[in-house]
Order: C-alpha cells, then structure tokens, then sequence
DNA sequence: CTAACATTGAACGCTTCCGTTCACTATTTC
DNA sequence: GAAATAGTGAACGGAAGCGTTCAATGTTAG
C-alpha cells in the first residue's frame, strides 16, 4: 500500500511497451484535478516550503478531497517530486525557448537576456529558486532536478552562445567560463537588492529591458574584440 | 500577562534615565541562558524558517526549560525580532570592520572584498539570507531591520568608497551607483552556482581569494581611468 | 449490467507543538 | 531572615496536520 505505482506523473512514461494503448478499466483520473492540485502545491510551496507544505492547505485551495490528493499522487514526497518535476520542465522548456536568431551579436544577447529576465525576475520564479537553496540539506535529489533543468542549463547555453560568438569574433577570446559567468553576474545585478527582499515592487518592463541592455554593454565593454 | 515587558533585550536600553543603575530585586536573568536560547534559535531558524521555529526545538537544543525562553523573550514574536535583532547587529559591525587602508586602491579594494567575502559566503550567513527572502510576505518589519543592516549598509559603504576613489581617480567618473552595483554583482558570481544550491561544498579560502581578485580585476578593467 | 476505479465527506487515532500553569528549587536584594 | 525573581520538570487543554478508513456516489470499459 506504500508504492503500488511509485508515482503517477510517469505513469504513461511507465507503461508497458507490449501493451501500449489499452486503457486501464474504471473511471480514470481528473486530469484537470491533478493540474489543480500541482498549481494550489505550487502556491502552497512557495509560502511553506519543503516541509511547511500542508497537504491539507493544498487540498483545499484545488478544491478538491483530501484522498484525491493521496490517491493521484500516492504520498507527501511524491507531491514534492511531481511539483518539482513540472518546474524543472517548465524552466528547461522557458530557458531554451528565449533565443532565436537577431541581427548583430549585441541585438541577439539583448533581446536573449531580455526575454530570459523576464521570466528570472518573476516573483514566483525567484521565491521556488530560494525555497530550493534552502532545500539543499533535506531534500537534494529534488534540488539536484532542478538545478540541472535550471542554472545549469542556462549556464550550458550561453557557453554555447560565447563560444558561437568567439568564433564569429564577435568578442574576444578570453576563457568561456569566465565570460559565462560574468555576464550572468550582469544580469544578475540588474535585480535591485530592494526588489530581492520584497522590499520594492518589482521593476517594470520597459525598467528591465533597459537595465538589462545597460548590462550587456558592460558585457561587451569587456569582452569586444 | 502579555507583555509585562515588553522584550527583556532592550532593558537596559529601555531603563529609566532617574534610576540608573539600580539593579532589579530578586535573581537575575541568566545571561549565558539566554546567548545559548538565542544560538540555539539561529541555528533552528537556519533550518526551518520564521514559520517552522519550534520553541520546543530551541529550548532542547539550548539545554534550558521551555518555560525559560518564554520568561526571557516573552513570545515567539520576541524570539525572532531578538535574532534578528543580533544577526543585522553581527551583521553591520562585520561589513564595517572590513575594510581599512592598504597600498594601492587596487589593493585596497582587493583585500576588502576578500574579507567582505569570506563573511558572505559562509554557508550559514547565505542561509539567512534566503530565508530572510522569504519572510519579505510575513514578516516584512524583521526584513526590512536586516536589509537595512546588511545589504544596504554595505551599498552604502562601497558608495562613498567609490566617490573617494573617484576623487583620488583611481577609477574614472562613471555613475557610481552603476559601478557599486557592477561590483556586488561581480562579487556575487565569485560564488559558483553549485555551491549556492548546497551540491558543491564551499570553496577554499584561496580559490575563494582568488576568484574575488579576479572578480576586482574586471571590476577595475571596465572602470580604470 | 457488472467490474473497476475515482471522488467525496466525514470520521478515525496519532503525533507535534502551542502557550500556560503548577509546585518546587535556586539566587539575589533588602 | 523575607521578598522577589529565575529556572526546572511535568502536566494541561487545545489546535493542526498527518495518513488512513469507510460508505456512498460518479464515471468508465467490457
């Protein structure tokens, strides 16, 4: 009665391949519930934490029976892991979707990085990022998902992008690491420490944008060929 | 019953200028008690946040009687505003006691930044940091106390070391809030991704030096006059 | 129709923590 | 000495949440 699915997320990944397409008898999960439900643990999770999150909380702002939390999701972890799943999905999928092609170089980075802190500076995205480096201790196997769908996949494609635009000589040629990691420092910067502590409401889009262009010609200011 | 006093942390504070110095009847409240109970609830905070703080849990971990932490803090509320209270204190004095004179502004700046450093990269100071991130919702009074003895001093301090080194030009006069800000961000990205997430263990105290020399030379290549 | 599963609402026993009270001992001032 | 306060250990009633169970009803495949 502990694990008689593991989880239910991957059901449909689970399946066997001799029988693929055969529906399973009885009344089949409410898809529209479980999104329900993974959208109130979003909500709840980014108030609570890791171990704040009550289920009860969670069942009742889907709008939805408390067994019908445990029966789509077997388990306390199992809701954990299946929110972070999706996260991990959802800002793999948002990171790589954020660039396509401009004019020069400099056209190209801006309005990469423009669109890339509009989604990094939401509110919501940074409040899961904290709750995630205070989640080291307890729960690393959740926080190792996401740091890898998250940081490190956006790391992995501006190394990607440097060493592109190396070879364009659209900068310089200094160690790709370095140039990496400043630019996201840059971009980093562009957050006021107010804004950080939700101490100031968060910057206006035109107020981003032009932050965020001001930090790429720091960028290029030191790495131009 | 409520709040007979209030806080016993701003007592002596709070005395009554006439009567100094005249101590108060009866046994004394222990002093070491009540460094342990506040030791004992940064380390619980660290760990569970402003919501999940069991008093049960710091009075245990302090080695004192539950009823001794209500009798020296008064509440739960009075517990977390007296951590507070000491961390933006600690917290202030340290980003003071940084930085003093050294040969050159290059040196200077260096050596500050590397002291600055191995005070904000302590994984437990980090900790605070996040949580203190979180609590912006709830307990936006503890916050904004923190910022104010944290991240805002420290901008401040780096602001009017900027103007004097402009003076002095050993930098050019660019806005100085952009190059305070250019700064903390390069010094933020001192710290790898990995280790602000919990996966990487923190780094030695020489690469750390290392990095934030590196860090400053950036930092002066954009802005050297 | 029937078998199988989902969903609900309500209750269950259990644990944890809250803030408070009690009786008792320890320490300090007057 | 007496008065006043601090500290202990144990217990209190209550709140909240856990994970589970039950009976009843909805929905689906064969």
């Amino acid at each position: 009665m502990m694990t008689p699915d593991q989880s239910a997320i991957h059901q449909s990944a689970n399946a066997r391949p001799d029988e693929i397409r055969r529906p399973a008898p009885g009344r089949p999960p409410d898809a529209a519930k479980r999104r329900a439900i993974l959208a109130a643990t979003r909500s709840v999770f980014l108030a609570s934490g890791f171990d704040g999150l009550s289920i009860e909380a969670v069942a009742a702002q889907a709008g939805v029976s408390k067994v019908t939390v445990y029966n789509q999701f077997t388990d306390r972890a199992g809701l954990l892991t299946a929110l972070c799943a999706a996260e991990s999905e959802w800002m793999e999928a948002t990171l790589g979707d954020v660039w396509f092609a401009c004019g020069s170089f400099r056209a190209y980075l801006t309005a990469g990085c423009q669109r890339l802190m509009a989604f990094l500076s939401r509110p919501d995205v940074m409040n899961f990022d904290a709750q995630m480096q205070l989640g080291a201790k307890t729960h690393g196997h959740l926080v190792k998902a996401f740091f890898a769908a998250g940081p490190a996949k956006l790391q992995k494609i501006l190394h990607r992008t440097m060493i592109s635009a190396v070879a364009d000589q659209a900068i310089t040629d200094a160690p790709v690491d370095e140039m990496t990691s400043t630019l996201i420092a840059l971009l980093y910067a562009t957050q006021p420490a107010e804004v950080r502590f939700g101490l100031s409401p968060p910057l206006e889009d035109a107020a981003r944008d032009a932050a965020v262009a001001l930090a790429v010609s720091r960028f290029l200011r030191l790495y131009a060929p």
